[in-house]
DNA sequence: GCCCAGGGGGCTC
DNA sequence: GAGCCCCATGGG
């Protein structure tokens, strides 16, 4: 298992080159992204994260200040807008009372200690937690998403409805713990995913994946 | 008009 | 655990 997923890993590599995820300014964005992204596209992301810096509320701070409301319309793009501005509300709640609002104190706790305290969170689950955890706390805590399942199933490497932290396990066990390689490699399956791994619309001609494929189309 | 997008919570069995 | 429903915009 580890030789096959260090080859896709460098076929994608090959294919699309660095990813530089996650795609946000400080690792407050990095948060906000990772909850807002739930189940959204990442275009509609863009536009809310914009407006929440338009409103100069791109800080722990001013966003713990502001309505849910007030929030909820300005990120009304990421489609549970309500939802998400409570979920925004819950983590600031525990940044708030726990740890005085320094971000940094959360962040840099041990992993495990960290992904349980994300994981205590209303509206954090475990993709968005491991997430937190790689993208803006740097830990090597493999992220697994929609992407990761359907091209590990069309590949015949699982059968696609294991539960998360199955395949999170399967990662980890048979790679390094090397936050650049998880870094890189989670964003590449998405980068994969969406380009020509898509649930109706797989893009199979000259697919760099497609020698190991179960389900060529 | 339909499908789907970088999930998670809450409920039942 | 597994299997449901709910959330509720915008692009292809």
């Amino acid at each position: 298992m580890r030789e096959v997923l260090l080859d896709i890993y460098r076929r994608l590599y090959e294919a699309y080159g660095p990813q530089n995820w996650w795609p946000g300014e400080t690792q407050f964005e990095v948060i906000v992204g990772a909850i807002l992204t739930q189940q959204v596209s990442w275009n509609a992301v863009e536009r809310a994260i914009t407006a929440l810096k338009d409103n100069g509320l791109m800080q722990p701070e001013s966003l713990a200040r502001a309505s849910i409301e007030r929030i909820a319309l300005l990120i009304r793009p990421t489609v549970y807008y309500n939802q998400k501005a409570k979920k925004l509300k819950a983590f600031l709640k525990l940044l708030e009372r726990r740890y005085q609002g320094n971000l940094k104190e959360l962040l840099t706790l041990p992993l495990p200690e960290l992904r349980a305290e994300l994981l205590s969170v209303h509206g954090i689950g475990k993709e968005t937690a491991d997430s937190i955890l790689l993208y803006a706390a740097g830990k090597p805590s493999f992220v697994v998403d929609a992407y990761t399942r359907r091209i590990l199933a069309r590949l015949g490497l699982i059968e696609g409805s294991e539960p998360y932290e199955k395949i999170r396990t399967l990662f980890m066990e048979n790679l390094p713990a090397n936050v650049q390689l998880y870094n890189e490699y989670h964003a590449l399956l998405v980068r994969h995913g969406k380009e020509r791994c898509r649930k109706r619309s797989p893009r199979c001609d000259s697919c760099p994946l497609e020698d190991l494929c179960q389900s060529v189309r």
